[in-house]
DNA sequence: GGGTAAACGGAGACGGCTCTCCGAATCATA
DNA sequence: TATGATTCGGAGAGCCGTCTCCGTTTACCC
């Protein structure tokens, strides 16, 4: 991202294959995995680490900045598809993989919001993604009670089955058919028990600093 | 569980004091966070915490048997439903609220299958389940190609809206009513792109021993 | 109250992780 | 191939969390 890239090859390819052994690292150990572990796994000593990412959050950081990049190439695709509905569904699916197919990104994703709370990713997009799902509302294809929010929550959900490993990702595909015939627009379909909420409001609850109280559910 | 009970009162006190701590300090900073931070918390010396959990794993573990316990107490009132689909309902509701009430629990559940990747919780409730789904979709009312580990993944995947603070609490039954619409048999039920797992597979698979290899999604 | 066994508290040894430093190795350029 | 600039590697200093040890305190029982 705005990282100088190095006019030496040694250092390009070290920085790349941090980056690559970073992705398989967090996702098997976790976000704080040792960095020497890092070190050895990329073959290169420490202080190669720690010459290309100053510390952890840099590192964290660039994973993060790559993950985004990645997400807006997946915008065309899903707003230009033929119905709203259609756009919606892409929407679930291609983000859900995305999520799955990189455990660590939840992790990087909080860690990224605790060092700059006032960081609202995506928040380009929220008109667009308004729009689509008023488009598919529009076409009664979408239960009419849904909300943006309600669905960047699905693709977490859907995104946490990253943890079960790799293995997994092929019956992921289950779950996502089950969300979907609950977002159809249908005679029978149960009316939300409580409103929902805007980006705005959620993002402040989310992203609430200090620890968060939990009340009980019921 | 197995623990011996001390004769002494303020054992006891402590001892209540410090799962109870650890219960919030995992919730806010992950079942990693240190240990001397548990005492200062329950108002407590550090070598109090190491008599009463010789070490960080007893400690998720003593937290994982109550959760367990909870559990347990939860079961005669879902499988005792009147009708299988409302045992169903019960199931994902209950369930789900009591990991999102707990967001402690999945990461204590995955170190515990660390620790004993044998271990296979809730296996004496499999077949009671396998009952309440052939029941309900007897009744016509639950689709006819959900297998038990799907609702126990889509448990798992409410569980982690608990993420979000326990001010997100409130508007978890949004994603619920979806889940369940999604679980109704009704005309139009897309059918599942791929076929479910057994349990023993899906345990197998998810507590695969070493660092798991993560094909891409597609 | 007095005696005894059990529990408490916290200083500090220990181990592992982070990050720095600098001599050695590597690359771009001519 | 020679030169200079850049990057590499890894030993080790410093820090932070874990866990032990033991003198002090507390609870229970008579």
């Amino acid at each position: 991202m705005t990282s100088s890239a190095s006019s030496r090859r040694d250092a390009r390819r070290n920085h790349e294959r941090l980056l690559a052994e970073a992705r398989r690292l967090f996702a098997e150990r976790g976000i704080d995995a040792p960095l020497d572990e890092l070190a050895t796994r990329a073959g290169v000593g420490a202080g190669t680490v720690y010459r290309h990412f100053p510390n952890r959050d840099a590192l964290v950081r660039e994973l993060y900045d790559n993950a985004v990049a990645e997400l807006h190439d997946l915008a065309p695709e899903i707003l230009g598809a033929e119905t709203g509905w259609r756009s919606v569904e892409l929407y679930v699916e291609r983000l859900g993989a995305w999520v799955a197919d990189s455990p660590f990104l939840p992790a990087v994703m909080r860690r990224v919001a605790e060092l700059d709370p006032s960081h609202r990713p995506g928040i380009e997009f929220e008109p667009l993604v308004n729009g689509m799902i008023e488009r598919a509302q529009a076409e009664g294809a979408l239960r009419a009670d849904v909300t943006a929010v309600d669905l960047s929550i699905l693709v977490d959900m859907l995104g946490s089955l990253g943890q079960y490993g790799g293995e997994y990702l092929p019956f992921w595909r289950r779950q996502l058919t089950i969300i979907l015939d609950g977002l159809r627009a249908r005679p029978g379909t149960t009316p939300m028990p409580v409103p929902g909420q805007a980006f705005d409001a959620f993002h402040d609850m989310s992203h609430a600093k200090g620890p968060k109280p939990r009340p009980s559910v019921e």
